[in-house]
This record gives structure tokens, C-alpha cells and sequence, in this order.
DNA sequence: GCAATTTCTATTGATATCAATGTATATAGT
DNA sequence: ACTATATACATTGATATCAATAGAAATTGC
């Protein structure tokens, strides 16, 4: 008898065909090529389109809701926010009623650039929701949201 | 009359809920962290486990189809082999056929390694499809194949 | 008010991701 | 065979991702 481990090829394509995790990765990683292309442009990157649009509120927010909202640990948001900051495109200041905590704030010139790439965004966003049949869009959202 | 250029915060709310890439970059992070976590015991992040399962196959495979596979970039399959060869789970070898290429091979270690975090998988996407309404699930890896 | 706990963020180190570029080999056209 | 083009992969540099850890300030229990 052998004590070689052995699995087998149709469990290999099994865990291929169903993993939710492996697709959700590779869908992820094609979108985030065609939109980081699209945006390249603008001088974004999918990822910092997504983070300054969310700082684009009334009041600027505290970190913790931001990384919650991208879904992302707040060390990442620490690092991605680095170059956005060196660029002049967002502020990162004390939070008047929260000593440990800052805020994000988008300056004029990140305004600037996000106003310049949000028709790249709309018309390639615009594009890739054709290219889906019916109706798929909204549910593949609802999907995901279930997910996140 | 005012300069300032302003993104109504409307908008900001439409492109929030909209914006398939966003989602799909939340969905893959939350999920990555399940599979990071549930992995962890067994020495493997989900990428790790997905990348070593696709070379599980009764000939070794090149970089280009695995890549291709994944939907990754090859510099970054180059850059993911790096700490599996490290640790001697997967050899990269010439390939007789093409000598610009390299093979991918998983080690005896490697398929042992790979094997211990077989049921951790196969229990953790249970209960991750479990917690998805009926039929979701199926649905879900459709719509995400369709777009990578 | 004080101590214990929790919350908010930064830093470090490892891995993941891709663009740009370069090198070697294979293939196609002639 | 020769040249031009295409393919396979590596390297470098920038950014993205998270775990582990640590510090500072707020909150809670008393």
C-alpha cells in the first residue's frame, strides 16, 4: 500500500467550478482591470475612485465608517489613503469631537479629479451593465450584497 | 458666480450603490478574509488554496493557463509561486516542450499541505452556502463567471 | 473620580496586485 | 534559412491587502 496523498482530479475541479470565493476573486480582479484601465485617464485607480467618492459628503467622515463601508480592514485604508494625501487630493485632520480620531476630507483639486473621471465611470459602468443580460445587473448587486 | 466644482452628494449615493466594480471589491475582500480565517490553521490564505488546487492535475501545467485561469496578472502568479516554492510545496520546472516556459508542480509536501485544507474548505463553503438564500448560490457563481 | 475596557488609528512585516520593461524562445512569412 | 512578429516569463516599482502589535483617548463600571 502507498502512503502517497492523492487527491482526486474531479474534487480539483469540483472546488474550480463552485468555490464562491475563487469566483468572487477573479470577478473582482477583471473588474477592477477594466475600470483601472478606464479611469487611468484620470489619474485613478478603481480603488481610489471608489474611496474619494465615498468621501464626498456633507461632513467629512472618521475613518472606521469609511473602511467599514469599502468593506476593508482599516489598515488598508490607512496605506491607500498615503498616496492620495501626498497628491494634495484628500486631508486627513483631527477630529474636533474625537481626540483618537480623523477625519477624510476631499480637497478642491481632489474634487477636481473626481469630477473630471465620474463621466469615465458612468459611460464604462454604463457599458459593462449592457453587456450583462436583463436585469442581471440589479441581481448580481443584491448578490453581493448579501456577501459583503 | 462660484468655481467650485461640486459632486452632488446624490450622486456620490447612486455610484455607492450602483457600482458593480465597488461591490464586487467588497464581496471579494469579505470573502478572502472568511477563507484567510478559516485557512489559517492549515498554513494557507484562500489565494494560496486556490492557485495549489488548480495544479493538482494529472500533468503539470504552465504559468500562462494558471494565470489565465485565476484571471491574474503573471507577474503576479510570479510573485504568489514565490513563498509556495519557498516553503517547497510547489516546484517550477523547465518545461521539455517549450523552453521559454516553466511548469507548475506540486510538491508531495504541497499535495499534504493541500489535503489537510481540503475538508476546511469543503465545511466553510458549506456554511457559506447555507447562508445564502436557496439557489443563490448557483445563481451567483453564474453571474460572476459571466463577467470574468 | 479611577480603573478596566473598548475604540480609533498608526506602524511593521508579509503577501497580493498590476504596469512597464526586458530577455529568451518559438512561430510565421518569405 | 532569415527576418519579423508573437509568446512565455522575470524583474522592478508602485499600490493594495491584511495580521499582529502598540499607543492614545474615550467610555464604562464602580
Amino acid at each position: 500500500m502507498s502512503n502517497a496523498i492523492e487527491i482526486p482530479y474531479g474534487t480539483t475541479l469540483l472546488v474550480r467550478d463552485t468555490c464562491l470565493c475563487l469566483h468572487a476573486q477573479r470577478a473582482a480582479r477583471a473588474l477592477a482591470r477594466l475600470f483601472d484601465d478606464a479611469l487611468r485617464p484620470a489619474g485613478l485607480t478603481n480603488g481610489q475612485f471608489s474611496l474619494m467618492m465615498s468621501l464626498n459628503r456633507p461632513e467629512p467622515p472618521p475613518m472606521g465608517p469609511v473602511a467599514k463601508l469599502l468593506a476593508m480592514d482599516q489598515t488598508t485604508l490607512t496605506a491607500a489613503l498615503k498616496p492620495l494625501q501626498r497628491r494634495g487630493w484628500v486631508d486627513v485632520i483631527a477630529n474636533p469631537k474625537d481626540r483618537r480620531g480623523r477625519l477624510l476630507r476631499l480637497t478642491p483639486e481632489g474634487r477636481t479629479v473626481l469630477s473630471a473621471a465620474l463621466p469615465i465611470w458612468e459611460s464604462t459602468h454604463a457599458a459593462l451593465e449592457k453587456s450583462l443580460p436583463e436585469g442581471n445587473a440589479e441581481r448580481l448587486r443584491q448578490d453581493l450584497q448579501a456577501l459583503a
